[in-house]
DNA sequence: CATCAGGGCCCTG
DNA sequence: CAGGGCCCTGAT
């Protein structure tokens, strides 16, 4: 078991997000797997920021509205931050959450989208994010191929407790990944009494290739989607379907539809076309003609959708049949 | 009890 | 480019 971090020092900061912002359903995304990563409740959101050897932990919080955003951040921490530290932490918040990018024009184009206008109404102003950095991002990719999703519940977890950072701030326990330089040292065999199966080899070789290609995050973000895409492939481990999980969570690409996963799939047969199974290409052609270059983006906000009812307690049969957590 | 697919990817032929 | 194997688990 890790020892836990205690993060005693608070610093406070308000941001102004480019409007339409809209705080909950940006922070938090209903369809991904519960972890013990982060934590939301309605306006406020929780998680652990690693940014080199520094360990933040970070609560954001809702002052604002959609149309007048306003996003308290408090950086919880060891010790009293440095002017240039503090600067980082908050521009990296501000990336990962996109305080300042301006999607005006996805509303404006789209506002009267036969089929998106009412998805855009209801979540108006919801953005992409990513809550981990881009390693933190692979790992849970990682945890997510060929398998269920109990099991990568229970994978997540398992490894967390070992291997993980277990940081308490603002009376909340929370969890990070290890660096790439913390694991690449453990036996496989070891890996795999958490019962990881192959993984583990998956978890070693990606985090050599962090360590010996010195991946930069910084790099990618600013590399067109192809370029990056490319990139991200020549991982060992990073394939299609984990490419376009990185691209699009952790680098925000909208306007990307290549790839749907046959669980996917099943879920967009019915929300776009109201039927059991269309075939992927289908569905990408209509994503793509409709909504361009925004059409992750677009699919976002019909995917989440289902989610939200979800988790608001509506019961949808087929849904839990598809996901089965 | 056995069998098998599951929120992929790599390797082989 | 199709198909088998990979770790393990719970569903059937």
């Amino acid at each position: 078991m890790t020892k836990t971090i205690n993060l005693k020092y608070k610093t406070t900061t308000l941001i102004k997000p480019i409007p339409p912002y809209n705080f909950d359903p940006t922070v938090f995304k209903p369809s991904h797997y519960p972890d013990p990563l982060k934590l939301y409740q309605p306006g406020k959101y929780w998680f652990v920021l690693r940014l080199g050897e520094m360990v933040c932990g970070i609560k954001l919080i809702n002052r604002g509205t959609t149309t007048r955003p306003r996003v308290q951040i408090v950086i919880f921490s060891a010790s009293k931050l440095s002017k240039g530290e503090l600067k980082e932490i908050v521009n990296e918040v501000k990336y990962r959450f996109e305080f300042q990018r301006d999607i005006s024009e996805f509303f404006q184009k789209f506002k009267n989208d036969k089929v998106l206008s009412a998805y855009l109404k209801r979540w108006d102003g919801m953005h992409g994010s990513c809550t981990q950095d881009l390693y933190g991002l692979l790992m849970i990719a990682i945890f997510l191929q060929n398998t269920v999703i109990k099991r990568s519940v229970q994978m997540t977890k398992a490894m967390l407790e070992k291997y993980g950072i277990r940081v308490k701030f603002d009376n909340k326990v929370l969890y990070y990944f290890w660096t790439p330089k913390e694991i690449v040292n453990v036996p496989e065999k070891e890996l795999k009494s958490l019962k990881v199966g192959y993984r583990a080899k998956l978890f070693i070789k990606t985090s050599k290739t962090f360590i010996k290609e010195s991946i930069s995050e910084q790099e990618l973000r600013k590399m067109s989607v192809e370029e990056a895409k490319n990139k991200l492939l020549k991982i060992y481990g990073v394939g299609p379907e984990t490419a376009r999980i990185l691209l699009v969570e952790a680098f925000h690409h909208y306007d990307i539809f290549e790839h749907v996963a046959s669980w996917q799939q099943k879920i967009y047969s019915r929300l776009l076309f109201n039927k059991k199974l269309v075939p992927t290409k289908k569905i990408i052609k209509y994503v793509k003609k409709k909504w361009g270059k925004w059409a992750n983006l677009a699919a976002s906000y019909i995917w989440e959708d289902i989610f939200w009812q979800r988790k608001q307690g509506k019961n949808i049969e087929w849904l839990e049949k598809e996901i089965r957590l």
